[in-house]
DNA sequence: CCGGCATGTTAGCGAGCGCTAACGTCCCAT
DNA sequence: ATGGGACGTTAGCGCTCGCTAACATGCCGG
């Protein structure tokens, strides 16, 4: 195979980590050794060493760019939207489209993040506080009967049902994408309601 | 049909189950050593061995039990229930105590299925199977617009929200429940239309 | 009083872990 | 042609893991 030397620097660093979430979503951090991720690629075992300083810098730089491209993408989201209901509507797009490309990388984000070293853990949890803020706003902006711990609540809640989608593979892709956009969205505009009764307004 | 022939033992054994719950879910079933969970209950390491034959038989009996403890609650709550709306209501009201009356548990049990040994994951599996029966049952009844498939997927992503509580604390409890009750009553009534816009139904 | 059971202890085993050392090979730039 | 860097190999280290062995102690019914 030939290889572009100066562009296309990237491909095996990436092929080791989409390999290496894979296991770690299926496994467990701890569940999988350094010879299982390296045999996911073809090599075996300390190979792995010439493109990572250790198996906690995978599961950092994973998580890290995760966390990254998740705010980048809601941030940009958010800012290219009109109205607050609009806003809204893109965050959830912007998401389940996420999880439904990234299953694993999902996963290992929600169940991993106590494995990580202390600074990563405080640089990835910095990301994902962020992340939350663009939700919070975006929530409170269109439910403005919502205070801001219940919009945070809300944001999370969300996030597990979107984040659920790993789990249960029954829909097609498109499918599976509208459902979880509407579950999503009603779900959050029923937020702002204070108790039993519907506020429902049309799209 | 894996009841100790003998009188019942009453706390050491719930005592460590219950530590080693919060472990789990903290940590990741292999990253918590026999000597961790020992310590939790005040006695050191191999002691734990008086009471289950394994580290593995510690996680299997813990999610078998809670398996079953949410397949016969949302069989009874949906046997009491009068209308189908009334069903799901009253599922959603149950899996919502449960996840906030039980964080650890419910965490460990997204996250470790997969280091369950072969015929604990078979059992559980099959709890869990039927518990999403009922669940699906109940969606059908209520919402008839939607399919077998979808109304699996739904109940999933429902799950995925109610269960996101251990993540996300900035409420106390009434409110918290109160507010995922709302959420997921939301999500699960509009499974039934079709597409972008309407087929709202009276409340 | 005592024998047995329940429950705990410490010492240590074999296996597996993450990782390093030492070494080989291919590929290009000079 | 050749020397060096990128990339791979195998052997093996030090450590921790789950678990067993051997032994101690307190309670309890005859």
């Amino acid at each position: 195979m030939a290889q572009v030397p100066t562009s296309e620097k990237p491909s095996r660093r990436e092929q080791i980590l989409a390999a290496a979430a894979e296991l770690f979503a299926r496994h467990g951090f701890h569940g999988v050794g350094i010879d299982d991720l390296g045999s996911a690629v073809g090599v075996s075992g300390p190979a792995l060493y010439r493109h990572f300083r250790s198996k906690d810098a995978m599961l950092g730089e994973m998580l890290t760019s995760i966390s990254e491209v998740l705010l980048a993408g809601g941030e940009a989201r958010a800012a290219g939207a009109r109205t607050p209901r609009d806003t809204l509507g893109e965050l959830v797009a912007f998401h389940v489209d996420f999880a439904l490309d990234n299953p694993s990388l999902i996963t290992v984000q929600e169940r991993n993040l106590g494995n990580l070293t202390d600074p990563d853990r405080r640089r990835v949890r910095g990301l994902q506080r962020r992340y939350v803020e663009v939700w919070v706003r975006a929530i409170q902006d269109a439910a403005p009967a919502a205070d801001e711990p219940r919009a945070r609540a809300a944001a999370h809640a969300v996030f597990g049902l979107i984040n659920s989608t790993p789990h249960s593979r029954h829909l097609d892709r498109d499918a599976m994408a509208a459902l979880l956009r509407q579950m999503a969205l009603s779900a959050l505009l029923d937020v702002g309601s204070t108790g039993a009764a519907d506020l429902n307004a049309a799209v």
